[in-house]
DNA sequence: CTGAAAGCGCTTACAG
DNA sequence: CTGAAAGCGCTTACAG
């Protein structure tokens, strides 16, 4: 395995564009930069434009970053979970949104155990965004790396909401299951422990719903979709009266259908599942799985928003619309 | 959504460290970063360590890399295709690694159609690696960025074996439905673009290794699992007189057996089916599927020494052992 | 309208 | 063994 090395050549500076166009350093970035408050005639613009674009200049980040003390960077910390299906183009979205702004945006995935270094040390975030609290200590090294802005905010409960995990998606999923007759439900999720708090985030949301149906209360079901024995698990939640699952996601939903078809039920007659996220596995499972959209590009667009009406003095974004999920119902309810 | 706004107080820096432990800040920085060469006193070094400790020290990465011309990032950049399950354990594996070394390792996924300004532009990475062959653009922006080596060189047709997508495991698909007595064979994968090069580099794998066995040419056979016609696709295949299908990976291996139940096919015993990467749902799937597993924390350090060896002048990794994948059989095969 | 210059916080030869 | 100082390539008041 051979490792490119590039031509030795110093790369280009500003220094060599102002150079090439005629002009002082300074004025280079102030063009580059469209730095307000400078006129800086046409001609002079579009002279250091060309030169620019002549030599391949491309400013060096780092000094950027240190002379301005911004670095154009977002850090959002994901949890140590399978990234969601539809999550990849929420991401996408959002960070073309930010790209257009001016800013990157840095996915990072934290191990559980980690004894490694957080990213937020090498890269001097400008805000760093998580899905769920982050601990003291994490908070307090992203102080000391000077780290401007955090969210959720330390110190203060703020909806997870407002972020990755809508409760909106678990009210969906109870209310479908009400209309179609069913009154005795469970929630399902996975047994690992990386989702905890997304988990108790939807779980919550389900169980307002639930309750303010006039539901019997629902109780968190743990599943182990890695083992066979699931239909041991659902064969004794049938036995108890349960004829609806609630399920985290597609993947917990499945593992439910799997388990009921073993356990010899009929779906959705015997059992309705319904998932979450609308994930490839949900339509070609068989039973193909009811579960909840989400409009993961409006997504997207919301959460550029927002990081630009934090990290800036931005207005308030293009618009303020709500990303209502919506119900595919299949075979499985 | 409201953001914290950190204590104004200015950040910590080595000249702060320096007056605390009454020291030069060039002393600071040799302690610190153990400079080779520069013999400090034990309680010189004791001092100006408890001071960094005591005042929450973390030095600037910007102010660092800009000095040092080195960032100590590394980009690794993936294909715009879901991840692969067992990818998180290999890359958690390799980050670990190379924190330990010094390095952050940043995972960039990058859109199809991406016009937005790609990472190495914010993160002037020590070294960028990809998983496929960059194209001459990218190439031309990474050397303008300042990026010292790139991965799959470019100029050179490298074995993409070396990173990612190892050819061991399509052979051992192969061999196994060649021992369970298939003679027939198919290479399912999806339809989508994306993952083109993998699939390519897969399949050849494949091939290569039915030719050697004597078996009639392999086709490739595009899955759209997404649909639920997959039935017909196997249904004609069956009438064709395949028996065995080589699935992509698990995903698609599901949808060919969900196919094959749909058109009433009993599987292994009229069409056989290994999967690749032992996802969850190869476990949970009814029914169960064969497939590869891959000892991805193996194959992850071996990726953090690949990358030390090229960022550095290593000598030889810890051990050049072999990655070997391994057989999974269940149901469908 | 444009330029000279200080400063961001490090690293790293170079003197002592 | 330790410190003074130049330099990395930008941004940004501040003068002209």
């Amino acid at each position: 395995m051979t490792v490119s090395e590039p031509a030795a050549g110093r790369r280009v500076t500003a220094v060599d564009v102002a150079r090439e166009a005629g002009v002082s350093r300074a004025t280079v970035g102030f063009v580059l930069n469209n730095t307000r408050g400078q006129t800086i005639p046409k001609d002079t613009r579009e002279r250091v434009l060309r030169a620019s674009e002549r030599l391949g200049y491309r400013p060096n980040s780092a000094a950027r970053t240190l002379a301005s003390g911004r670095s154009r960077i977002i850090l959002l910390v994901l949890p140590d979970w399978p990234i969601e299906f539809r999550m990849r183009n929420y991401l996408d979205e959002a960070s073309l949104a930010l790209d257009r702004a001016g800013y990157s945006l840095v996915t990072y995935t934290r191990h559980a155990d980690q004894t490694a270094r957080p990213l937020w040390e090498s890269l001097s975030p400008d805000l760093v965004v998580g899905t769920i609290p982050f601990s003291p200590p994490d908070v307090d090294s992203m102080l000391a790396c000077g780290v401007r802005k955090i969210h959720p905010n330390p110190g203060r409960t703020e909806p997870i909401d407002a972020s990755l995990a809508l409760s909106a998606g678990p009210r969906l999923q109870v209310d479908h299951l009400h209309e179609r007759g069913h009154r005795n439900l469970v929630y399902a999720a996975a047994v690992e422990a990386h989702a905890s708090s997304m988990i108790a985030a939807r779980f919550q949301a389900a169980s307002e719903r639930a309750r303010s149906l006039g539901l019997a209360a629902l109780t968190l079901e743990e599943i182990n979709y890695r083992s066979a024995s699931t239909d041991e698990t659902i064969r004794r939640m049938f036995d108890a009266g349960i004829t609806g699952v609630v399920a985290f996601n597609d993947d917990v939903a499945a593992a439910v259908a799997s388990g009921a078809v073993r356990a010899g039920l009929r779906m959705p007659d015997d059992l309705a599942v319904i998932g979450h996220d609308d994930s490839p596995i949900a339509a070609m499972f068989v039973p193909a799985l009811s579960t909840i959209r989400i409009d993961t590009v409006a997504l997207g667009r919301r959460f550029a928003d927002f990081v630009l009406r934090s990290v800036e003095q931005r207005p308030a974004p293009t618009s303020r619309t709500v990303v209502e999920p919506t119900l595919v119902q299949r075979e499985t309810s």
